[in-house]
This record gives structure tokens, C-alpha cells and sequence, in this order.
DNA sequence: GGCCCTGCTGACCACGCTGTCTGCTTTGGC
DNA sequence: GCCAAAGCAGACAGCGTGGTCAGCAGGGCC
């Protein structure tokens, strides 16, 4: 038994293979009487009109591709979830092409990408967003591109994001509310824009509650758990040592409570800790962790709405974080 | 500028189309004259050949997927790297699809999914590998099929694993050589045949060592860190509680970890804990977890391997397991 | 010298679908 | 009641490849 063909479909149905077509497509002038007819003989044969047939003969390929240099599990898996589930929606199908920014051969596999697959779209997250090159070799191709919280160009393409800046702020100014002025912060790598945002926020709250910046309290961190465990050693190192710590992902953030178990501080009590994402890793560790909740999936949906609604046209859409609390922070004691 | 057909190519390289095309799949019978002229088109023209033309005039997609319904991103994520790094190698690619398996629309979905990409062949993971009429629907298309750790049908089609009874006997081993006696165990969630596996291995191992298998000993998990607190909070209540858990994933063994925190359990001194998989997330909690390390990257590749090398013939490979000992066990106190 | 066999190359068609264009029928406006 | 416009259906070409088959050259055999 081979599969059904739009040929099989149309001598089931009665009716010519455009119009079988047309009723796949949803294009206009087709009489219920014939729809009806089309659909019922998909039905019965459990038809599936082949992508490879419709990619080569018409504009669209009905597929887009996903473009990621991201060592975290968690942000990948909600990003594929999210631009999975809006796909399934339209009929579409994804492509995930994970890459190395730093290799020579980016370029070329991009382009080897779009070639083959013949993509409708790609959908790029940071920070492969903020490769001149890469996003050149995109405009040349004149392909729709969405990109998920970019740090540079952002009007060149369109954008789905939260905003960083507010976010760090927000996250601040609770640790401020709990009575903490020694305030610890580890940034991210610096090819993520976001991480320079995020100090901003930061500057942001204490600046408004009049507290003195001290460069001595920021730390570089990689977002991963060993820069956090060791900017946290650092941090307590100092001759005055910050009451709470605000690491800029979770990851670090579990780095910071594994430091500072490992020197027999307790958290929440001597030490408050906070991180940001609010991945599966926050509610896993010990104490559970205050973190901001990025949503992942959403952004991930959004960019692929807008890849699907929008196409070229230019869109931009922010979406809400949120500061979720947990048992990692408290007052300072004392 | 539109992009290069394999036209385009035999009109600079000076040769017909078929030849091109043979230099392209590395047939037989072409000169190294003529192979070389067409080479130098190809990379001139920087021509990449149309997917979608391949597989519609051919028998093959270059496309395979991964069929996958688990809830955790690390696995996810390595099985990714793993398959997408064979289809790299191979040129091929990988097609992601999440499902569900309680869902009425599965089958009917694994068959759209072949129908429309025309898949050249299919990987699942666990649970979906046990999925009788999943199965079935790919046996009745005759597409090659390799399963990763199935429970079922163990002979019905290609499949990589560890050896689940060996790598559970080994940490039950271990903690006994610690010293332990009571050791209790949070089993996997019941879809899993790798549950039942890891039970065998368990009662192997005290039987060796001639302890008395006690049931009350035994909790049901679902591989998630809410059901791995819950047992733990169960087995401490037991009127003589184990000194040592064993949890058949790091998830759980996290869910011990923090149930013992908040109870002032300290691990490992009052308490070991073991996980299983060796997942990001055991080195990420504190103590970190001592293991067993599931190379989940590795049968991923090794499943990709056998699909394009193999094809419809049936093979198997077992892949080695290791014994991670980390800071949450110790020999019991007193 | 005629034969077949192997190595090599190209002409041509088919794959399953969409885009275009043609032509027929119905509707609506005056 | 006539004509233009809109609604609808189908014939046909072509998308960029791989498969089939025919054809040609050269070498070894009888």
C-alpha cells in the first residue's frame, strides 16, 4: 500500500486536481458542494499532501527554522515548545538548527539551511541574534527573520522581548523592601545585551532609593552555575560583603547558594539570593529560589506568530515578566 | 539573485545535468575529470541542491525524527545534540516532534508526520517506545525504526540502551559498601519498563550481600521532583527509616534532597542520597549528587548511527553506564 | 575482426503539487 | 433584457531533482 496522492483524492472526489488544491489552500471560489466532496475524500483516504511536492512547486515551504547558540536545556526546551506548539497551529513544521557563533563556518551553514530547506522564516535567540554577519547573510536573502530579546539592530528585524531593564529594577527594589543596601549583583556573559540592561535596572532601583552604587558589588559571571559559585566567593570576600546577592540566571544563582552552603552560610538568614528565569532549577534547589519569571514558551510563541502573521512586515512585541518569591530571600538580620 | 539550480551548474561546469547529479550522490561511473569540473561549479556557484526536489524525485527525504514525550529538557536536549550531530555528519536532518502519548491523536499524528516529510526513518525515546499502536503504525509503513531504552518488543526494532538491572545493581552496591543496610528506593514512573529493570537490579545487589528485601522500602515516584520529596517525606516516617535513598532520577533524588533539608535531615551525614542519569541538575544542588551517568548524548548518536548505516536491518547496542560518586553519600553514622 | 563486457555520459521522463490562463456559468445594475 | 463583473472549475506547464535507458568508447576474449 503506497500513500494517497492529490490524484487519488481527486478521482475519489469527482472533481479536478486544482480543485483539490484549492481546497487544501483554502483559496476563494470553490462552491461548498466541492469542498465538501474534496474533504470527505481526504478523509477517507487519511490523505496527506506531500511537503517536498508543495515546497517545490509553489512559494512556500511551510517550514521555518529555529537558530540557537544557547547552552541552557531549559531555555531551549520552552523555546522549542513554544515555537512547536504555534507551528502545529498553522500546519508548520520546525527546524532547529543549533550552531556555534564563534565557528568560521556560521555563515555558510545558514545559508546552507535556508538553501535546502528552502525556509519561509527563521527565528534566531540570543546570541546568535546580535551577529552582524550572520544577520547580514539573512537581509541578502530578503527571508523574514524574528528574533527573541536582540541587543543590537533592534529595528532591523522583528523582535519579541521582556524588558530587562524593569525586570532587574523590579527585582532590586523588592531586595531594597526587604531592607538589604549591600547588594551583590552577577552580571551575564557580555555577547547578551541583556546583561547590560539588567545593570541598568539595578543602578535604576538603588539610584531611586538612594543608595550609592559600589562597582566592588557587581561581578561578571558566565550564567552558568561555576562563574555563580565563584563570584559569590568573591562577593563574600570583601571586607564589607553584601547581604544579598542578585545573579543573573538561576543557574548562577544556584551556584551562589552551593558557595555559600559550602561555607556555612545560611539562606536565607545570613544571605539573600536571587536569580532570574525562574527555570525548572529554581524550585529544585535549596532554599527554593526568588527569581523573575521570563516567559520562555510565550516568547517563543509570540516569535513564531509574528514570523506567521506578519511575515516581512516589521512587528515588535513586549511580554511580562514577572517577580515570583520564594524561600531564598528575607530582611537582613540584625 | 535567486539561487542556484543544479541547471546552473551544469551549464558552468560544462557537463549534463546526470552527471552533476551523480557527482552529487556520489555514484559510480564518473571520471575525476568530469567529478573535479563539477566540484569546482558547485563551490563557485556556492550551490546547495533543493531538499525538496531530492525527495520528490527520489526515494529518499535525507529527513529523520525524533519522536519524543518527556518532560524533562536535559534529556531532551542531549538526545537532540546527540541525533543532530549524526544527521550533521550524514547532511541529513532531524525533525522534532513532541507528543503525547495519552493523546487519541497520536497514531494519526506519527502518520502525518511520515506522510508529509516522507521520513527516511524514526527515533523515539521512552515512554513512546512502548506504545503498541505506535508501533504498529510504523511497522505496517515499513519504515525503519530505532528505539532508545524500549521496554517492549525488545527484537521488533533496532534499539540503543543502557543495562538498567547492572547500573542499579551497581549503586545498590555501593551504598552497601558504604555500610547501609536500610536502603530505600523511589522507583520511576510505571510506563517506564526501565522502573522495573532498576528494581531488579536493586534486589540483586542485597541479595548478593545477603540483606533481606523489605517492601516498605519500595515507593512509587513519577520522575519528578514533587514525587521524589513525597517519598522521602513517607520513608522517614517509616518506624525504622532507611539511611541511604536511592532514586531512579536526579529529579527525585533533588526532591529527597530538599524534603531533607526542610525536615533538618543533614545529607550526607544523617542521610545519602543517590540519583540517576547524571543530568546537569546533580552538580547543581548541594551536596551534589552521587549517580549513575546515562550517556544519554551518546545513545542519541548511537541511534542516529544505526538508522542511516543499517536502515530496515535490526541491530542493537548497549552503551556503558558509570558510577559517579559525588558529596551526597557517605557511610552511615554510628 | 566480431563479440561482449565494463566504464562512462547524456536525453528524457516522472515525482506531486501550485500558478497561470482559459472558459463557462451565474449575478447584479441599468 | 442586455452586458459587465464576479464566481467557479479545469487544462496545462513547470518547479529541481533522481531513475531509466540508450549510446559510445575501449579492452579482452574467442
Amino acid at each position: 500500500m503506497t500513500r494517497a496522492t492529490i490524484k487519488d483524492v481527486s478521482r475519489v472526489a469527482g472533481v479536478s486536481i486544482k480543485t483539490v488544491s484549492r481546497v487544501l489552500n483554502k483559496e476563494r471560489y470553490v462552491s461548498d458542494d466541492m469542498r465538501q466532496k474534496v474533504e470527505e475524500a481526504v478523509a477517507r483516504l487519511n490523505y496527506h499532501p506531500s511537503l517536498a511536492a508543495r515546497t517545490l512547486a509553489g512559494r512556500r515551504s511551510f517550514q521555518i527554522g529555529l537558530i540557537h547558540d544557547n547552552p541552557s536545556p531549559y531555555y531551549i526546551f520552552n523555546m522549542q515548545a513554544g515555537v512547536g506548539q504555534r507551528c502545529r497551529e498553522a500546519n508548520f513544521r520546525m527546524i532547529i538548527q543549533p550552531c556555534d557563533i564563534n565557528s568560521p563556518g556560521l555563515v555558510d551553514d545558514i545559508g546552507a539551511l535556508i538553501d535546502q530547506a528552502q525556509l519561509d522564516g527563521i527565528i534566531m535567540t540570543p546570541p546568535v541574534t546580535d551577529v552582524g554577519t550572520a544577520l547580514a547573510e539573512l537581509f541578502r536573502r530578503k527571508i523574514p527573520v524574528v528574533r527573541v530579546q536582540p541587543g543590537t539592530d533592534l529595528t532591523a528585524t522583528s523582535a519579541v522581548y521582556i524588558d530587562n531593564v524593569q525586570a532587574a529594577d523590579d527585582m532590586t527594589a523588592y531586595l531594597i523592601s526587604l531592607g538589604h543596601r549591600r547588594i551583590g549583583l552577577v552580571t551575564g556573559h557580555a555577547n547578551y545585551f541583556a546583561s547590560g540592561q539588567r545593570l541598568t535596572g539595578y543602578r535604576q532601583a538603588l539610584q531611586r532609593a538612594g543608595i550609592g552604587f559600589d562597582a566592588a558589588l557587581i561581578h561578571p559571571g558566565q550564567f552558568d552555575f561555576q562563574s555563580g559559585a565563584a563570584a559569590a566567593e568573591a562577593l563574600f570576600a570583601l571586607p564589607e560583603p553584601p547581604t544579598a546577592i542578585f545573579a543573573s540566571s538561576d543557574e548562577m544563582a544556584a551556584g551562589v547558594l552551593a558557595a555559600a552552603h559550602r561555607m556555612g552560610i545560611s539562606v536565607p538568614d545570613q544571605l539573600s539570593v536571587a536569580g532570574f528565569d525562574d527555570t525548572d532549577l529554581a524550585q529544585v534547589v535549596w532554599p527554593s529560589l526568588t527569581t523573575i519569571r521570563q516567559p520562555i514558551r510565550d516568547l517563543g510563541y509570540a516569535a513564531a506568530d509574528l514570523l506567521l502573521e506578519f511575515g516581512e512586515t516589521i512587528e515588535r512585541r513586549q511580554l511580562p515578566h514577572e517577580l515570583i518569591v520564594r524561600g531564598s530571600t528575607a530582611a537582613p538580620k540584625g
